[in-house]
DNA sequence: CTAGATGCAAAGAGTTTGCAGGCGC
DNA sequence: GCGCCTGCAAACTCTTTGCATCTAG
């Protein structure tokens, strides 16, 4: 994907966002904008410092704070969601039009493989039906060395 | 199961405790048959606060900063097992003798089912053969609401 | 006796909040 | 211009660490 600065791209994000925005009765600040761009850019899980930093390079002054308050304002309105691994952080991916999936971590190199798989899927409707559970969201994580890793520890 | 406070139960769980104690070149402390026994008698994930608040109930003094080093220390041991849901709260379950499973978190009442799926964990076989992935750990949490609650809800 | 363990308090790490001033609309 | 939004700093929450003191072996 060849990436362009700034507003050109995304379209159907910006789209999204600018609905929702104008249907909650919000504003549409420079900030928001930037962050979501920047976002959107990473295609990968970032947390609110990996976007601040990003932005800073960028030049584009935000606040800490409101990285925050915007990556939630961005799950809200449902093009991001929330992920957490294994080391208390926050991170976000995401959303709009990526299915929903799971993740292999591989905890030497960090690298994070998204999976999907029907079978388990399967599985876990059985699980549902039996608890008579009513699933609102769910995660799956595998944690373990990557192929790569696991070839450079044998060498 | 009876409730017997202090150092009766568990035996097996204690002489596993002794022997990494041993192993290791450490001391038994009041303080961490205080803590084992308190967390043994939970059956539950607790957070190093209950698990502290139990203790204070008890009157067994312990600091807080003792808690949080006794419980990684029973993880060592093989006794316990860190688990993180969506708070960012480390909690802690009973790893001993008890089989691998997951979670089912209730959002509305916190409740916790645990579950196991054999179903699933083919499917997980699966997808680690695929990606050349080396398990280390891996959880899988569904959250959403209880059978009870929908029903409370549907009132 | 003496290393390892404890308890306290202070420091960290990540996130949230209160509020004066700024800026979309 | 009104009211939402921002940026800062301070507060919060959970966890970790430094250090004097205590204690199990």
């Amino acid at each position: 994907m060849v990436f362009i600065y700034g507003d050109l791209m995304y379209t159907e994000e910006r789209e999204k966002f600018e609905e929702y925005i104008r249907s909650e009765g919000l504003r549409e600040t420079q900030q928001r904008v930037h962050i979501l761009d920047a976002f959107l850019d990473v295609e990968d899980h970032v947390s609110v410092d990996d976007l601040y930093r990003l932005l800073m390079d960028r030049e584009d002054r935000v606040g800490y704070a409101t990285v925050h308050r915007t990556m939630k304002l961005m799950c809200d309105c449902g093009l991001a969601r929330e992920v957490r691994f294994d080391d208390g952080v926050v991170r976000y991916e995401p959303s709009y039009k990526h299915r929903h999936h799971h993740h292999l971590v591989c905890t030497r190199c960090r690298e994070v493989i998204e999976f999907e798989s029907p079978e388990m899927d399967e599985g876990e409707k059985r699980i549902l039906k039996r608890y008579g559970f009513k699933m609102e969201s769910h995660r799956y994580e595998i944690f373990g060395l990557c192929k790569k890793c696991r070839q450079e520890i044998d060498d």
